[in-house]
DNA sequence: ATTACTATACCGTCCAGCCGGTATAGTAAC
DNA sequence: GTTACTATACCGGCTGGACGGTATAGTAAT
């Protein structure tokens, strides 16, 4: 074992990059060697195919999550501000693993769909650990997938503005839903 | 006019189709003529470019909206059951064509974008509109946002089985939202 | 005669994947 | 401690196919 591989994960973040930034028809081969500062020949040594690379992302994500699920328990601020607040922080790599994966399970790619499936049950059964009303379980998950799907429309990371919920709108939801999950399930 | 067009309608039905079931990577200007049973001539008839396709998509789209906010005004089960349940009812023409405009934006195309931030600015006013408390129109939208995020992820329309909210977790989470919204706004 | 197409051939560009070559570092015989 | 060899990490050019778009000649409904 010679040379340790500085190029790997390299490959990885431009990759990732571009699918946030650019969707799935900008993410080529040579789109992302360029922007990884490596040659396509240097790309294709460690992912011999384009499914190869889109297998290390899933695997990349499928760890993050596992770690995210920890986090969600042992979180200070509670596992439902935390849930719901990580859910539009996209300088997390987590959040840019997700969309990313999300970009190419609409692609089509049977990997990254299992891996967002994956990820949505996982978070499903945190929340249901910790809230009684399994309604309001799914509620929560919902808001997350949706603040998702908010932030996966702009590219950007700036220019969240118009329509991403604001500091306060946040703090109101995550108030809103805390409250939820300490009321008895209430009326059936 | 001496003869009504007949490819134009099923050449905007292919592309969506196209993008719902394969993601933005298939709907090609080839693969979208097969799907619709015309010649390219014949696509290219009507959209001179793959861009004048998608603004016949998005124009589509905006009237979709347009007639989707009336309807959820008169909807006889109310406001809030209308919107959170044709969220997921992946049959009817606007959510395909929410979903198709949803790859194409995420694909960086800019009225795509510009469409969909308009359709979800839409429902939050209408939301706005029947729901005293700013906070839970917020949540029932971003609700909204995340079943079609679900839907989307499943290209098929079979087989929204595992993850997708069943009809009784569906009539759980509307009866939920409704208390919400006739609560008083509660503790601030 | 105008509109709405079909069918096919073609062009330049881009893309995935392949391949021959190179650079670096460790191994080990002598 | 130099020589010989091996493994890993990477470069960059190439090819065949697909894609967006153009062009043209012809057909059929109104």
């Amino acid at each position: 074992m010679s040379r340790p591989p500085a190029a790997r994960e390299a490959v990885l973040d431009a990759f990732e990059r571009i699918l946030l930034h650019d969707g799935e028809r900008a993410a080529t081969l040579d789109a992302t060697a360029k922007a990884a500062g490596v040659s396509k020949g240097g790309l294709l040594y460690h992912f011999a195919t384009r499914d190869a690379l889109i297998d290390g992302l899933v695997a990349r994500l499928d760890t993050l999550v596992e770690q995210d699920v920890q986090a969600i328990e042992a979180a200070p601020e509670g596992p439902i501000a935390y849930f719901v607040r990580s859910s539009v922080a996209m300088e997390h790599p987590l959040d840019r693993a997700v969309v990313a994966a999300a970009r190419l399970a609409q692609g089509g790619n049977a990997a990254a769909g299992r891996a967002i499936r994956n990820a949505r049950r996982s978070w499903l059964e945190a929340m249901r650990r910790h809230v009684a009303d399994p309604t309001v379980a799914l509620a929560i998950t919902l808001i997350g997938d949706g603040l998702y799907y908010d932030s996966a429309l702009h590219g950007d990371v700036d220019d969240l503005g118009v329509d991403a919920p604001r500091a306060s709108e946040m703090d109101a939801l995550v108030a809103l839903l805390e409250r939820l999950a300490t009321e008895p399930p209430a009326s059936e």
